[in-house]
DNA sequence: GTACTGGAAAGATCAGACCATTCAGATATA
DNA sequence: TATATCTGAATGGTCTGATCTTTCCAGTAC
């Protein structure tokens, strides 16, 4: 007799992986793992298909798609081979940027994510036993903000001073996502300190955050996290403009 | 006459793209421009191959790329091919996962960071204008949460609240990257409700919720913020102890 | 009209070849 | 002896061609 079959869900397609996702996710898992160092050397292609036991096809489309996450680098001649690199947030930011792109979000949408950001550094930080070093340090920085420095190094500043905030915050995960962000709209971010350049000298500037390090130091994170988000507001009224219905397609350069 | 070379920084390895890189990179340009549309058909291997005047392994290296980013899915036999694909939070959920293993990041940071977020949309959301219809439909979502229903179908509701809650707040930066944190450490998430489970009904959650909204409506943002955050941490507290010291490497399946 | 079946289309994988790059050691030269 | 150059081996980059597998569609038998 024949059982009939049980009423199936709508149906799901299964996702049969290829060869060479599987390969590359063995390696990945190595690498993540630790089990391949940093710098390392894989085995040689040559190597890696017997001891997979693929052919070199499948092994090389495991290898792109490797070094598009940047797990690895390939160099060819002599002493080649592929190593294991640290992947850094340019990766992430890549893909949430493509994210965007689809959800055609505004560029003025991540500046003020990105600006929210800030003061949630800032109530961890005022949170912290080392909060008073901390602050010292972040102003060390800022200190290097002298009149007459050009846009590029400006950048190069701020992008340290943030570093350091979130880095002694003391909260990794938003420190990537920070980073991330900021990395989805490096362009944008020189663009707009290259535009404040014809503005101002913007002396205040360094009286903000000195405000706002000194109420860090004080522990009274809430205050500084509202100082500075509202002078935040005050600059992104200014910046908006600029970016005003403009996404990220637009001013993505697009990977070309 | 010989002209001495000039002086040379370090050297910086330019990274020579290869064939596979600069098709796949062509590829998701035309994608990601709207181009080639969600869910349409690409051509066949072959008219890709004198298209782009590749050979059909470099065509399918750069398929496998753009397979890893979701970008494309393809299906063989009679009228298969790759179709373009709508990528979603997963892939950047993945790399971002990746990041924080490496940095050896602990299952109590994303979790902090991710409660941080919360706070961001409510206060966004209460200065909205609709904000007090958007309380309403979230507070709908909330009285799903009845008494008896399992962990899973739980963790669902609370999953479109937040959906629901970012959206209306209108920050489309913040609901990515909060959907991608949480993507990461869904796992967790759902062992965190069913450890909750053994508990307590706990209630008042619904209360909190209620009042959280009720501010959120009456557009009192900053106290709506605050009192979520204080109710959160001292989930927090009990959630630190599960996860305490635990990284994301211990908790990943690691895509196996 | 329904069920089965054969073929065509298209990707998955492999095998082998040849080219290009890189480094190290050998060689030649000052 | 020291330095510059050459040469070859190692290793990845790319291509050509072939075979296997899956999938759909149309034709055929009942």
């Amino acid at each position: 007799m024949t059982t009939s079959a049980p009423p199936l869900s709508p149906a799901e397609p299964v996702h049969v992986p290829k060869t060479a996702e599987v390969v590359a996710q063995a390696i990945r898992n190595q690498i993540v793992r630790g089990e391949i160092l940093e710098g390392a050397a894989l085995p040689s292609e040559a190597e890696l298909m017997v001891h997979f036991g693929v052919s070199r096809p499948s092994l090389r489309e495991a290898f792109r798609i490797l070094e598009s996450e940047k797990l690895i680098t390939v160099r060819r001649g002599s002493r080649g081979g592929a190593r294991a690199t640290r992947p850094d947030v340019s990766v992430a930011a890549r893909y949430l940027g493509l994210l965007m792109q689809f959800d055609e979000v505004m560029l003025s949408d991540v500046f003020e994510a990105r600006s929210m950001f800030e003061p949630l550094a800032l109530r961890l930080l005022a949170r912290r036993e080392n909060r008073v070093e901390a602050a010292q340090s972040l102003m060390l920085i800022i200190d290097e903000l002298v009149p007459g420095i050009d846009a590029r190094t400006r950048m190069d500043v701020w992008s340290r001073f943030y570093v350091e905030l979130f880095n002694l915050a003391g909260n990794k995960t938003l420190q990537l996502l920070y980073g991330t962000l900021t990395e989805v709209v490096r362009h944008e971010l020189l663009d707009a300190l290259v535009q404040q350049d014809a503005d101002s000298r913007n002396p205040n500037w360094k009286k903000t955050i000195i405000k706002a390090m000194n109420l860090v130091a004080d522990g009274r994170g809430d205050e500084a996290a509202d100082y500075w988000m509202r002078q935040m507001l005050l600059l992104e009224a200014k910046v908006q403009q600029a970016h005003q219905r403009r996404t990220l397609i637009d001013a993505t350069v697009a990977f070309a």
